[in-house]
DNA sequence: GAGATCATGTAAGTTGTTACATGATTCG
DNA sequence: CGAATCATGTAACAACTTACATGATCTC
């Protein structure tokens, strides 16, 4: 459940409500998460439990009141303890893979007019990227941290570059060693 | 849910019990499915009931009877659109992408040593996936075919190919550009 | 005689999603 | 005067996971 490890990220830059951690949630789009309410203060009550941040709560009125969580101590060696924690190998959820499994049953423009509409969603996730990348404020304090985000924007970039490059690929050799008889 | 369609799928090749469908998903790692029991034989009912397959109970005195699933027409129908239908685009799954995003705080042998320990991981998952490539029998039946499954272990090889040249690039700009004063 | 294979299924838990509920205040 | 913003939360659902349950038969 990485997605309480996160929360704690946020924290360490400043404290922060509920609110302004689903409206961080919801526009760095490189977390891929959907910032829903139940994904924010649901893990935040269970991490308050476990003492990993404290409540500073703030009355005001009429309005539900402001609830500014921090990082405890605790919670700051949990968080370091997750960065240093072994990295996982990635997984790409990509059902177009399971699609193309079952598609020698089309015929020669359908399977290229697949590919070519994949292609085309490609481009189109690219072109989102790649403005997120220029509108997105890395955290800015330190040079060090500011290319770490970038790098990671990169990343997201490099997985669709790559996976263009290899339906453009597929698309050749389909459209030149496969074509009809 | 395409892990429907991924029982389609494979009922299209020839009709298939319950207990044969799980050996196939865990099989082919490509699928990336547990192929535990839950997942098959549920939604197996499900397509049962939607009229999609047909079975045939065949008794077999003591064990649990075979029930050997076909695909009626109807599936065959339903797999083509499935097929056929809008792809969407992939996302990859990536919990180190969010360690790294907090890494800022690590010391630059720590960062160094985290990156390094992914780049690791990802040689593994290399060796595996082409490991897997080179045992994996495509289903030998047009050679169109076979080109297809081999074009989908090259992605996900070229997948972790591309992450590792990534993580190579950003601990080389690291250590050359975020030298310690 | 222990463990793998054949063959079916259920139950409980995790992680995430979308939608619902409330209600004042501020902006165009 | 309608929509967006502030601010909390709950409920229901979807997809997938691990573990449990049963029991014969075949292999070492």
């Amino acid at each position: 459940m990485s997605i309480k490890y996160v929360i704690l990220g946020f924290l360490s830059w400043r404290s922060l409500t509920g609110y302004e951690l689903k409206q961080l949630f919801v526009e760095s789009a490189t977390l891929f998460w959907s910032g829903n309410s139940n994904q924010i203060y649901t893990p935040l009550a269970e991490l308050h439990k476990e003492g990993l941040v404290s409540v500073e709560v703030q009355p005001q009125g009429t309005r539900p009141p402001r609830k500014v969580y921090s990082l405890t101590p605790k919670g700051w060696d949990m968080l370091k303890g997750w960065v240093l924690s072994q990295p996982e190998a990635p997984v790409q959820k990509n059902a177009f893979l399971l699609q193309l499994a079952w598609a020698d049953q089309l015929a020669v423009e359908e399977l290229d007019d697949l590919l070519q509409s994949y292609e085309e969603r490609l481009q189109m996730q690219l072109l989102i990227f790649r403005e997120l990348a220029q509108r997105q404020q890395a955290p800015q304090r330190t040079p060090r941290e500011t290319f770490l985000w970038q790098s990671i924007e990169r990343n997201w970039i490099s997985f669709y570059e790559s996976e263009l490059y290899w339906t453009q690929s597929v698309r050749a050799q389909l459209n030149t060693e496969f074509r009809e008889v």
